[in-house]
RNA sequence: GUCCGGGUGGCGGAAUAGGUAGACGCGCUAGCUUGAGGUGCUAGAGCCCGCAAGGGUGUGGGGGUUCAAGUCCCCCCUCGGACACCA
């Protein structure tokens, strides 16, 4: 290498960074927080914990840039942070990679999470490498039979039959949640429905308690998060009403949100394919037409049912119901609209005042009787009339409007017998069976004498049999089943030949309380530790994808409710506060291998090192907003990283100089933006936390250059703070300028700078003229100046006596020290 | 269809309580450094008119409140997201 005399520049080299101090915090463990005796206080720090399908990617490199910063902020401040890591190991994907590789899916995650946790490693996360689990090993998935034998001991846990989502192409069925748009959510195939007899979580016994907890996080979530959930819980309230129904000893009750319009309801539907409309119809000539009906249905693709217009299909059941208010005999049809597990899976349909009974009856010509007046005819304009307004054919509900008429008709029917107020949700039990390998076996076993007996707490594990290849293709029946050896067990009860269950756990069962298995991840004597979780929960911060904003955040907020009134938890809402990061895209789209805008994250941390990646992720803008990584440039964020290394170089002072000594304007700057670095980090507004660190270097190198130079107090004090607050963001730079900066490792062991409020006070600020609200003029004032001395001055000015014109001003608006208004009137 | 967010220079984005719009950066231009490229440094810049001083205009569009509006209110346009027959 020829040397160039004294031009020659250090150079900036993040390879080595990378290659010096990796081992050193190996060493050091910064981010350990197990330490017995560490009186810091607590403070739980959670990264949603990756699937591991491979190596990370720029997706996993934005949501752990932005944890980081918060976990080592509050590492700065003084916290005692538990910052852990997992694998969320069960799933799909392995089970199709071992069935093409002919292994056991175990191979293909384990390789994966050794992936990603030598990626997390050279990125630099803060993770505890103390507080590490992955859902597919035995010794965490015991505690999922184990919860569930909790859940299933007090009713919680139950199997039912039902109409289920099927994906064919997975061959497994779906929780209501992961359907989405009629499509599941892992292949994106279309979902078919099936009657099966699976197994439910009874979330819906907790629906009300999910919607009212939400108090507790109105202040730490974000607001679009709990308007999602409270639109999937979707709580509704109306009225049940009976209705005679001609040749049938039970009446039949429908939940309506609108019973003011009951003097409406000219027909009734039941749901296609409820038991009720079978019955109604079983032995009478309809019989074959309603099955024919239900093939019908049936094969219309969920993606059909999406169609809005879709025109309204049915069948007139040949029945009559009489309605009670009025004593009205009205036809009985059944249809697909009305679902068979909402409400009680029949309606009463007011046409002239809901949309779809009224394309219903228009189709079939069945009568229209408008009850809410109104200025224009349903029958006519085929709009429906929902708006507030007068009853008029409603009897003693005449004159009345919405509000009064439902008070008014639930006194009517109340007195009658034929009705009450009633709540309805649009939240469904949670179908956890799933009839696939790679999960968590159901710890059950079915006897014919005994019927379902929970395996026995002390032979937990269930462990998953070894199969591998074509052994675990899809056939519409778990995996498990063929497992003979497996499947076949004595009943625990009476010993008789029984079997084990054969379908495996959703996976978002293990994702439900993954965050409390951290506070003791090699515990084998429980799930988790109550006592550790009084000391460490709820999580304060929890940072991940929106993506998860219904299931699995409303999943954890339920299991936590449970496990609250099982007496192991104290507090109700596990994650006090959520940060949902965007998504990084590329020209414009989501990034995949088929659109060709792949961008590997390993790629780019080659190119620009890993501080460089990170602070591009943190800076791009804020952390709720996707990333286009075309519009941003991790060049120019090494770039500064360079510059402010080389700035550690220069400072000539000695470590602990005193900076109260140093130049007070620099100062100013330091203590100005490490206040505002802090207001920033805190209100997640990491993209300002680096505007204020290149505010700060571009101070010290002025101040170096040309101010009070490098030997200055105050210098050192600047690049020892903008070290520190870059270490939020670009590790490697910020310990190598620490370093250089003459201190022992690790920047991570510093404490955030102390702002001293004195140094907060400007000197002098701008006070901005304006003649008739437009900017004419500024000067600097006093911070402290006066309102009169301030209206005197700024009248003073030559561009104010010009517009004057020995006027005098109608009004002068002062605002002190900023601004003065001078109005003159025109 | 319903419900939520957004729309600020060429680009990413800043803007405590309504009070100097465009912080910080990318890109760009000019100059210095360099054998060249890059790096580094200095300066410039919303747009329009002007050599300049200066003036006009400006946060999707229109209206309103106010001494003062990116910020508050009403209407519209537009982009994105969520839900999607839930009675």
């Amino acid at each position: 290498m020829s040397q160039q005399g004294q031009d020659e520049r250090e150079t900036y080299d993040h390879e080595a960074m990378q290659a010096a101090w990796l081992p050193v915090w190996d060493e050091l463990a910064p981010f350990r927080s197990g330490t017995p005796g560490d009186d810091r206080p607590k403070k739980y720090v959670l990264d949603m914990f990756p699937y591991p399908s491979g190596d990370l990617h720029m997706g996993h490199a934005e949501a752990y840039a932005l944890g980081d910063v918060l976990a080592r902020y509050w590492v700065l401040r003084g916290y005692n942070v538990m910052h852990p890591i997992g694998w969320d190991a069960f799933g799909l994907p392995a089970e199709n990679a071992a069935i093409k590789r002919g292994e056991n899916p175990r191979s293909w995650t384990y390789e994966n999470i050794a992936q990603q946790k030598a990626s997390m490693r050279r990125y630099a996360c803060s993770f505890d490498w103390d507080r590490v689990l992955n859902t597919c090993d035995p010794e965490y998935y015991r505690w999922n039979q184990w919860l569930f034998l909790q859940m299933f001991n007090r009713g919680l846990a139950y199997r039912k039959d039902g109409a289920v989502n099927w994906c064919p192409s997975c061959q497994t069925v779906l929780a209501n949640e992961q359907v989405v748009g009629g499509m599941c959510e892992r292949c994106d195939g279309p979902v078919t429905k099936r009657k099966l007899n699976q197994w439910y979580l009874r979330i819906t016994d907790y629906a009300q308690r999910l919607l009212d907890d939400m108090s507790q996080l109105e202040a730490g979530w974000p607001s679009k998060v709990l308007l999602m959930q409270r639109n999937w819980i979707g709580k509704s309230t109306g009225a049940k009403v009976s209705f005679e129904v001609e040749g049938r000893d039970e009446p039949i009750t429908v939940y309506t949100t609108r019973p003011d319009t009951l003097y409406g309801a000219t027909f009734m539907i039941v749901a296609a394919d409820s038991d009720l409309a079978a019955e109604l119809v079983a032995g009478t000539s309809v019989e074959v037409e309603l099955v024919k009906y239900l093939e019908q249905v049936r094969a219309a693709s969920d993606i059909e049912r999406q169609s809005t217009d879709r025109p309204k299909t049915g069948v007139f059941l040949q029945r009559y119901a009489t309605n009670p208010v009025n004593g009205e005999r009205i036809p009985m049809w059944a249809s697909d609209y009305v679902l068979a597990d909402y409400g009680t899976g029949a309606i009463m349909a007011v046409p002239a005042h809901d949309q779809r009974d009224l394309d219903f009856a228009l189709k079939f010509d069945l009568p229209v009787r408008v009850v809410v007046e109104s200025d224009s005819d349903p029958k006519v304009t085929g709009v429906a009339v929902a708006d507030d307004g007068l009853h008029i054919n409603s009897g003693p509900l005449d004159g009345l409007n919405q509000d009064d008429a439902i008070a008014k008709i639930l006194d009517v029917l109340a007195e009658r017998g034929t009705g009450e107020y009633a709540e309805n949700f649009r939240l469904r039990d949670w179908l956890i069976s799933r009839q696939r390998y790679w999960g968590t076996p159901i710890p059950i076993i079915h006897c014919d004498a005994c019927g379902q007996v929970p395996v026995p707490e002390d032979q937990l594990p269930v462990r998953l049999p070894e199969l591998a290849g074509d052994q675990l293709r899809p056939q519409g029946v778990s995996p498990l089943a063929a497992a003979e050896e497996w499947v076949n067990v004595a009943c625990p009860n009476c010993g008789n030949p029984a079997q084990r269950d054969a379908d495996t756990m959703d996976t978002f069962f293990d994702s439900s309380w993954y965050f409390l298995r951290f506070l003791n991840p090699a515990d084998d004597s429980q799930a988790f530790d109550p006592e550790l979780a009084k000391q460490w929960l709820p999580v304060e911060q929890y940072v991940g994808g929106v993506t998860h904003a219904i299931l699995h955040l409303l999943y954890a907020r339920f299991f936590t409710k449970v496990l609250h009134d099982l007496g192991y938890l104290e507090f109700t809402e596990p994650f006090t506060k959520l940060l949902n990061q965007g998504m990084v895209v590329m020209n414009g789209s989501a990034m995949s291998k088929s659109r060709g805008n792949l961008v590997r994250l390993s790629d780019e941390l080659d190119a620009h090192g890993v501080d460089a990646v990170r602070l591009t992720m943190v800076f791009a803008g804020p952390p709720e907003d996707d990333i286009d990584w075309a519009d941003v440039s991790a060049a120019g964020a090494r770039k500064f990283l360079a510059r402010a290394w080389r700035l550690a170089g220069d400072v000539t002072s000695a470590p602990g100089a005193n900076a109260a000594d140093g130049d007070v304007a620099l100062r100013k700057v330091t203590h100005k933006m490490v206040h505002e670095c802090q207001l920033a980090v805190e209100d997640y507004r990491f993209n300002v936390v680096v505007a204020r660190v290149m505010e700060l270097v571009n101070a010290a190198r002025k101040a170096i250059d040309s101010g009070c130079g490098p030997a200055d107090a105050a210098v050192r004090e600047a690049v020892e703070a903008a070290a520190i607050i870059l270490s939020l963001v670009a590790p490697f730079t910020a310990e190598d300028m620490w370093a250089r900066l003459a201190h022992a490792p690790s920047v991570m062991r510093a404490a955030w700078p102390q702002v001293d409020p004195a140094l907060l006070v400007a000197d002098a600020v701008t006070c901005a003229v304006q003649i008739n609200g437009k900017l004419r003029d500024t000067f600097d004032v006093n911070p402290d100046v006066s309102e009169a001395d301030l209206q005197e001055m700024a009248l003073a000015r030559p561009a104010v006596q010009t517009a004057l014109a020995g006027a005098q001003p109608a009004r002068v608006i002062v605002r002190a020290p900023k601004l003065v208004n001078v109005v003159i009137a025109s």
